[in-house]
DNA sequence: CACATTTGGACTTTATTTGTCCCGCTGTGA
DNA sequence: TCACAGCGGGACAAATAAAGTCCAAATGTG
């Protein structure tokens, strides 16, 4: 069965909203009957109009009888509602994972996809996809996107679809370099999505470890302050999560400051910022780009990490960053739930 | 699986619709990739521009690719076509059982409901339910409808429903008293189905067996004459379909007839007139009322019958009424195709 | 008997789908 | 190398469906 709903689910997407929608509306028929049609609607939530077609549906397929008392179940009605009672466990289980994070860790927003990317690696792609559905909501006029590295932003990347909505956006890379592979840079995935939005961007040449003296004189060459001036100016920010340890250890981190982060007990890592298990900086690599404050600025900060390994460091860096908008697989969703 | 389908066959019908042309898309690109959206959309005999939609629909589900060459599946596609395979199976069964019964007996219009009348009773119901929506389809104006009697009419005026379409409607019986049990005559049955349907009705009050003298007068009778020009002007006819040995056991059929009716091997029975397996009258029962001849010249006829024992019956009759539409059940839709 | 609910009809407004036409691109065969 | 057929996709009008709004008739309840 579970089969069946995910090829639905990828098939019809919305079948699975209006088979919540119908649903609800039975079990609270179920619950109150007889009733009306006002106090049901604004129970529910739904404007009478709406919940009035619906009712008009379900009694054609004579699920309820309507009476001038007011609506109540059939005994048809109450088989398919016990049927779907099962099923709705299943097909629901998302979008519940959804509301209990939003609710628990205090977000904007929260999207959870189904598996796991710790043991599928297509997960990761359909949070890309997620995302990029997410990103084409926002997007108005001339915005500015600036992305970081990592492989899941590079499977954002790989998902991004060209669009007449993108015509005026421009791509930019978060931060400059971390230290990472090249494949995974924040430079390189910002230029494979913007090629597969066929959108415009902008890169950032600034080499990874540079002397004071270096740093502040490149950052005020022309061509590199643009591309920062670009960056601070965005009103989107797409970014993952890391492991503390995994990326300290991924990119060439000196063993001193290896040595901090292990003493001060970081989790988590996004931006080049170390965050300990309450949300706390305990640790930031030293570039150019945005910083931290600058992100609780930003307009729309999207933040792209799944697997149930992630989720330590999901739930840690979420403590400072109510104003995102979290999405993420079912893996780490139920580990997020689990305490 | 086959729960989940049938309680979505209830909750979102349409739904179902959507699923087999989306499904019937990617097999045709399957078969033809890489194919154009002009020679695809002739070849699936829909629209060029609704195929346009559901192409993009699919193109953002990561199901197909779209290039300059045409249209070709994905990896993903390929998955998820392969796994719709099987559940489409389900899903369109009793459509292509349509479609097969309507192929082979010519008919003007077939609908299947699931399940076998001859073990749960309640699909009466859900064929009754099939023909009132195939009524209100025809419903134009001022129409009068005919009905006869019999179980199955029964549940059909059973799953009536009113509806302001049934303002100007007019109830009548299709023939006088055929020697039924009250509750299973047309004239019980017309008045049950114009009650629900909030409709206007008339009955046509002729005693069962009558001399010939008797006969003659009383259709001279301006209230019974009345009645029967009502019935000639009726422009919808309902009428089941029965074993004729049932039947005949069933009416108080005088032991003479029943040899007649034995010895040319009737095995259907309709409207009073009882037919053999090539559809040819073998008796018929004097009544007044609407007769074969006047039923083939009706703008529309349907018949509802069902239940794996009748379809031979069903068989028979369909011989000679190639003009109507026929609602049956599963148990005997397979029944009709087996051979 | 009056009141508070109920459903359901009717009409307007808004959103979505579909039809229609056309443009620019690309691979193919002359 | 060039022309052409077939491709996708943009743009806008027309048709259709959904939702908002208001009101009338009916019915159970105090």
């Amino acid at each position: 069965m579970r089969n069946l709903i995910d090829v639905q689910r990828k098939l019809l997407p919305d079948l699975l909203n209006i088979m919540q929608k119908r649903y609800e509306i039975l079990q609270h028929i179920r619950l109150m009957q007889p009733i009306g049609r006002r106090t049901l609607s604004t129970n529910l939530g739904i404007s009478e109009r709406v919940l009035r077609s619906e009712v008009q549906f379900l009694k054609e397929q004579n699920l309820l009888d309507i009476t001038p008392t007011g609506m109540s179940l059939t005994a048809e009605g109450s088989d398919v509602l016990k049927q779907l009672e099962d099923m709705m466990r299943e097909v629901l289980g998302l979008k519940e994972l959804e509301k209990k994070i939003k609710n628990r860790l205090q977000l904007r927003d929260v999207i959870v996809v189904a598996g796991d990317s710790d043991q599928s690696p297509w997960v990761k792609k359909e949070m890309g996809r997620a995302c990029v559905a997410r990103i084409k909501e926002l997007l108005e006029g001339n915005t500015i996107v600036a992305v970081t590295g990592g492989t899941t932003l590079a499977a954002v990347a790989e998902m991004m679809t060209p669009d007449s909505k993108y015509r005026d956006v421009l791509f930019v890379p978060a931060r400059g370099g971390l230290g990472e592979d090249v494949k995974n840079q924040a430079n390189t995935i910002c230029a494979r999505m913007a090629e597969k939005a066929m959108g415009r961007y902008r890169l950032l040449h600034v080499p990874d470890q540079l002397s004071h003296e270096t740093y502040q004189s490149i950052i005020e060459e022309p061509a590199i302050k643009e591309v920062l001036d670009l960056i601070k100016a965005s009103s989107i920010v797409i970014h993952g999560i890391g492991d503390a340890k995994t990326m300290a250890e991924r990119r060439k981190t000196a063993p001193e400051e290896m040595e901090k982060i292990e003493k001060n007990r970081a989790v988590a890592e996004a931006f080049g910022y170390y965050f300990d298990q309450e949300g706390k900086v305990v640790h930031k690599v030293n570039t150019v780009g945005i910083q931290l404050e600058d992100v609780q600025k930003v307009k729309h900060v999207i933040a792209v990490a799944g697997g149930a390994s992630k989720a330590k460091a999901i739930k840690a860096y979420m403590k400072q960053a109510h104003h995102s908008v979290l999405i993420t697989d079912e893996g780490a969703a139920k580990e997020l739930i689990r305490d």
